[in-house]
DNA sequence: TAGCCGCACTCACATATGTTTATGCTCGAG
DNA sequence: CTCGAGCATAAACATATGTGAGTGCGGCTA
């Protein structure tokens, strides 16, 4: 049940090489880890939190609620994802972040992070990056949201989440593990649940996907991208110097 | 016509202190400043760059073009903006970025970033900050963008472009310099230029803004808030250690 | 083993926003 | 002083997506 390697290295390893010495130090950035139910608040907005929370399991989202009652999820995060490491500097959370799924969620101290910035010039390079990963997807998503048919958002952001559970060794072959509801996918692509229905059943027609259950499988990938003007250039899955 | 501070520098200490010597090693970061005219790419998508450049003067929009020829703005940027200061650690620029007026505009080499890195702990997070600020306003975006209706969508943009140029000095009272077209806005809301047109004269009638030429006026901000469902929470503009 | 709850799925209908096409300013170029 | 380009505005009509009110299945829980 427990992973062999703390997903976040896995992650960054991925996008440079980071040395024995680095990786030393993110291991031991972590304090505590706890476990957050379904449906539980992980930070709550207009939270001050004084630590960074790593998502070692779980799917968990940041989202937003309007005044009307309904929600926008801004992020999905997978495993390996800091769930709010921009809160080291902009120290008050502007929106929330919920479990999913059942969460194993490690805390980094924002003073274990000031230590980082302070000593390990390339690591915070490392951990600047990720938080521009997250930037360059909330681009990515404002221009399927703005400009793409429902049908093709919802291609887009299947071929993301795959790539990116895949980049963690969350996928087995052409199939991920995918515990995201219809209603939840409806509040991250903008759409309500009846028309997110209506989109995925297109997909499944056009023979591009299956998903049953938590189970989503990519039958016809090439098509999938085209369909979802999907790049992957945004997501730096480049391995070099950083 | 040539301002006294640099504007970065305004917007940075907007947010937090800054030492002599890191003002210092600012205005020294910049190598050439150049001129750019309205509609010329700044930096093109695919390229990678080996300077980050910093807005002086004018306005400029990072946008993406999908299939059928649609643009989507995903950010517009005000004087003292980076324009492309991921690209210094995302190597590939995922989106291009355009004049949208004529720009005065300064270059920072990315050794002399990777210097800062190395050196001035306290700069660099101030410099990882106004990134993560950028991230901040692509989520509300989101949010306004999947779950707000187009008048409070513009409503919100119009808050918080009136709160962003006040910061760099750029308000006189309750009106700003914006010029920028009914097309260029409806590339940023995701709406159609028609629709954009509708939903500021629905403004106009309810008395919110005056919009004359490039002069926009705030007539009601507190409704114009309510309408817009705008906080400015996201903004940072809070002064606090980082 | 019954019952309930969450979730996927349906249908009929409503509407916000898009599309197409056209008009008339305003301002700069010549 | 005229012309044309770019832009704001307008009206008629088209459509993608939303809303409201269900049905039915599968898996927990008592």
């Amino acid at each position: 049940m427990t992973r062999m390697t703390n997903p976040l290295i896995l992650k960054l390893e991925q996008r440079d090489r980071l040395s024995d010495d680095e990786k030393k130090v993110l291991e031991s950035a972590i304090t505590r880890v706890r476990i957050v139910e379904a449906d539980e608040d992980i930070v709550r907005e207009g939270d001050r939190p004084n630590e960074s929370s790593l998502l070692l399991d779980g799917f968990a989202a940041r989202y937003k609620i309007v005044s009307n009652g309904r929600r926008q999820i801004s992020a999905l995060h997978v495993p390996g994802d800091f769930l709010d490491l921009h809160s080291f500097l902009l120290k008050t959370m502007d929106h929330g972040v919920l479990a999913l799924t059942t969460c194993r969620i490690a805390a980094v101290p924002h003073v274990t992070l000031e230590k980082i910035t302070d000593e390990y010039p390339h690591l915070t390079r490392m951990l600047w990056l990720n938080t521009l990963i997250d930037g360059a997807i909330h681009r990515e998503w404002l221009t399927a949201m703005g400009r793409l048919s429902a049908t093709a958002h919802m291609a887009h952001l299947i071929c993301e989440l795959y790539l990116r559970l895949k980049a963690v060794g969350r996928a087995e072959g052409d199939m991920v593990q995918l515990p995201i509801t219809q209603a939840e996918l409806g509040d991250t692509l903008g759409l309500s649940t009846v028309h997110v229905n209506r989109v995925l059943q297109e997909l499944r027609k056009e023979g591009l996907i299956r998903f049953q259950g938590d189970a989503l499988t990519i039958l016809d990938w090439e098509r999938l991208k085209k369909v979802g003007e999907f790049t992957s250039t945004y997501l730096s899955l480049q391995n070099e110097d950083r």
